[in-house]
DNA sequence: TCTGGGGTCCTAGGACCC
DNA sequence: TCTGGGGTCCTAGGACCC
């Protein structure tokens, strides 16, 4: 079983030998949010309902109801008004604790299925799960099997592909979800002949891995199909989209798995906490309180994944002052400091964060956003046995864990440090919130 | 008047080291 | 006057994702 001596490290390409790997699934919640609040509103099935981010800024998620009346995704809740009026669609602020709580049930629904160690859990509603080989009809059950579980645990309703990669379980997605009726919602890619049917029937814009810069590129060259594009060299898609991204792509497309699927306790390297504020605010009492709720809240995540952090950035966006400015290159600026050791202690990353804002605000500007980034993140174990690390620090970090069971239990507000401020009246707008049905008890879902 | 909030990966270039 | 070849780490910026 050793290889002949002439094997050289390079020469070989792995890929071109195309062994059987499995296939991945990708299975991802429809309208996920607008699913979420509908489902302590019976009454809004089939209803046109949509979900605003936070702020109420935005149209984030969609009923297929409300899609079909043309609102727009990711477009501004201001313009959408109208036509949401006309329709009487009804529309939610954001309740991410409703949506936290129902994406893990769906999640370990899947883990229940199909294995713990299969799924890859890729965002709030979507995850990748690791299958072996089976043929084109097995799949296509299975995938069903998938679908109508989930929907009879948790209400959610879902559509999955499958395919030999990741890419090609996406397109299958796609490809699924938007032919709902026809499809039940499931849809397969094993064979070259279904590769050659599906892809055709795909834009390049509709991709996983192209965004609207490559897809502009790609159709200026002529490339509109993602067939088109799997049928381009690596050697092309090197050059043309991005390097070794580019390289990736083009063989996901012909169903070799080039993006592995990731371990599933991995851990971020950076954590951000930041939002708009609820009206522009200009004296700097105000974007300190601010910085320091965000930091806090930043800490929380960066000890829910046991890490500490040694690099501490904020960012604050002036409010623009001609309106002609495109919104999203706002005047932001930003500044970071590096801590002469990580932590995860809340008040010792509030402290260097706070005292940044000093140096970035100025007066007689009025600010619309601000933020807080960790970086440089560490295992927390890494830090916990320094023998220099003084016995108050041990202290501190008990004290942020009873926080931290504190504040998950009950309202987020009532334990929080005296820098976070009482009056908050740069906090956000959230005016169409739906209660917390499955996570607070005084606003548990009544049966009558 | 009103436009989200997170993240990831990759590349290039500079500083510095041996 | 000559001025290598490798490595690491950091930062900025671009592209993408949900």
């Amino acid at each position: 079983m050793t290889p002949p001596t002439t094997f050289k490290k390079k020469a070989i390409a792995p890929e071109t030998v195309s062994r059987k790997t499995g296939l991945k699934a990708i299975v991802d919640c429809n309208s996920f949010y607008c699913s979420c609040e509908r489902l302590f509103r019976p009454d809004l099935q089939h209803k046109p309902v949509v979900v605003l981010s936070n702020n109420d800024g935005c149209i984030v998620s969609r009923s297929d109801e409300a899609k079909l009346l043309g609102i727009a995704m990711a477009g501004p809740y201001f313009m959408a008004k109208p036509l949401i009026e006309q329709h009487g669609v009804t529309a939610f602020s954001s309740n991410y604790t409703l949506y936290g709580d129902l994406s893990w049930r769906v999640m370990e629904t899947l883990r229940m299925i199909t294995g713990k160690d299969k799924v890859e859990v890729y965002s709030v509603d979507e995850a990748f799960i690791d299958l072996p080989e089976m043929t084109e009809q097995e799949a296509a059950d299975y995938a069903l099997y998938i679908r109508k579980t989930v929907e009879t645990w948790t209400g959610i309703s879902v559509s999955v592909g499958i395919a030999p990669s990741k890419t090609l379980a996406k397109a299958a997605n796609y490809i699924a979800k938007k032919n709902k009726q026809h499809t039940q919602c499931v849809y397969v890619i094993i064979s070259e002949e279904e590769q050659y049917r599906a892809l055709s029937s795909i834009r390049v814009i509709h991709l996983w891995g192209v965004g609207r810069a490559y897809a502009d590129k790609l159709i200026n060259m002529g490339i509109t199909s993602a067939w088109e594009l799997r049928n381009m060299s690596p050697e092309w898609a090197y050059k043309q989209l991005g390097g070794v991204v580019g390289l990736r792509l083009i063989k996901e497309l012909r169903g070799i798995p080039s993006i592995a699927m990731r371990e599933p306790l991995e851990t971020k390297r950076m954590i951000a906490s930041t939002r708009m504020f609820g009206s522009p605010v200009a004296d700097i009492g105000s974007i300190k309180e601010a910085i320091a709720t965000y930091t806090s809240l930043a800490a929380q995540k960066l000890r829910r994944q046991s890490c500490a952090a040694r690099t501490v950035s904020i960012f604050i966006v002036a409010k623009e002052q001609d309106h002609s400015a495109d919104f999203s290159y706002g005047n932001i600026t930003s500044i970071h400091t590096t801590l002469p050791a990580a932590t995860a202690v809340t008040n010792e990353l509030i402290k260097p964060a706070v005292a940044l804002v000093d140096r970035l605000f100025e007066e007689g500007k009025s600010y619309k956003k601000a933020g807080v980034m960790l970086s440089g993140l560490v295992p927390d174990n890494a830090i916990q046995g320094n023998l220099f690390v003084p016995e108050a620090r041990q202290q501190g970090r008990f004290l942020m864990s009873v926080l931290d069971n504190i504040n998950f239990s009950m309202r987020n507000d009532v334990v929080k440090f005296a820098a976070s401020g009482t009056a908050r009246n740069w906090k956000m707008r959230q005016e169409l919130r739906s209660p917390r049905f499955t996570t607070r008890w005084e606003e548990m879902f009544e049966v009558k």
